[in-house]
DNA sequence: CTTTTCAGTGTACAAACGTACACTCAAACC
DNA sequence: GGTTTGAGTGTACGTTTGTACACTGAAAAG
């Protein structure tokens, strides 16, 4: 079958991709050599030059997939009924299953964000502090600008933020463990509860 | 000067630990070398096993070592005064001096919690997990059996926790940018307080 | 004083590392 | 149909890696 020039090269592009992220999974970007990778993938050493400069771009291309992985999660979250006493089930419930999903991606984003190389950590906490700021502009649409400040939202999202990352690294670190996993998710709804809660009868500039 | 023979390992088991802390630095446990280390040192590479199995042996008494430091806060932290309404100002400044006074040990745990070999994520993980239920008990202490259960009070602490730390790490990405520093700080009083009110507007099992 | 112990030395080796360089050969191009 | 392009090959290099083995020499033990 005649496959054109730029799909084979895409074709090894991905496989070097996923065999880097399967390859970190228990170490690190920071411990993973180039040879590794060929050897994975199958191709001789020097052919990686030809997709990529170093691990650490590499990295960074990886990051931005994972982060597609995440926005589609977002994407998911905004679609679903804004009914409002029930949007924290939803929005937990569609983070897990993402979690599964993707989980080598999202292992890559908790693990690179503290440990891999600096641009690498630095490209993560970047699209983080994104999100929470859209979290924010959210928010200001559900409650308004009359209670709330807008600092006072940036804060709130970065909680809230915070508290959906602790339970994804929570649930990545208790695989095949479903028992334990329902009671992670259990904590986490009744966290964002308690944190409604606060919300709900705070007032911004006392 | 006549040296006991004890001291002198004592001390290059010392040098040991400390060279290997600075060396993961900026990359991690799982990609230092025991010949980097040895250099550092200035021993020669086999005179490593006369102090370590492994370099997973030194990473797991460098856990030992941090949470000694954690601990060493802690106590802190229960010292300062019982004054009610600023417990959060007094603790968040606490935390907040002992990161800066231990920064590579606090960088080293949340570094290798996420990205360090297998055994030294566990030892991580199930010293946070003593702290979640100490600072449970404390709670228990300090608002009674009547609105709250032992479960929800539970996961308050998890909540609680797991904001420090965040602020810890956000801290820890920060270094040298007093004026960013101080706003995140600010953002964490803000978070707690939050979290307090919500606390209080909380009732178990409804 | 003699013997034992053991932290640290020095040499040695096979394996893995990143990368330079010259190459092939089929798809893409004119 | 002849030429160009570029993904992948193969060899080769100097480094760095973990670890094995035999050693030294001063402190500790008898």
């Amino acid at each position: 079958m005649t496959e054109t020039r730029g799909e084979r090269k895409e074709r090894t592009r991905r496989a070097i991709l996923d065999a880097a992220l399967q390859l970190c999974e228990d170490s690190s970007l920071v411990a993973l050599s180039l040879r590794q990778v060929a050897k994975e993938v199958g191709i001789v050493p020097t052919a990686f030059y030809r997709h990529f400069d170093s691990i650490e771009a590499l990295g960074l291309e990886l990051v931005d997939e994972s982060f597609a992985s995440l926005r589609a999660m977002l994407l998911d979250v905004r679609r679903s009924d804004p009914d409002f006493d029930d949007i924290i089930d939803s929005s937990i419930g569609i983070l897990v299953e993402h979690v599964h999903q993707q989980r080598a991606h999202f292992r890559f984003i908790v693990r690179e964000r503290a440990a891999g190389p600096p641009r690498v950590r630095e490209a993560i906490n970047a699209a983080i502090e994104q999100f929470e700021k859209e979290l924010a502009t959210d928010l200001v649409r559900l409650t308004g600008t009359t209670t709330w400040s807008p600092e006072d939202l940036q804060i709130l999202s970065g909680l809230i933020v915070t508290a959906m990352v602790g339970l994804a690294e929570a649930i990545l670190r208790n695989p095949d463990r479903p028992d334990a996993e329902k009671a992670i998710v259990e904590g986490a709804r009744v966290q964002l509860r308690m944190v409604l809660v606060g919300a709900l009868n705070w007032r911004s500039k006392r």
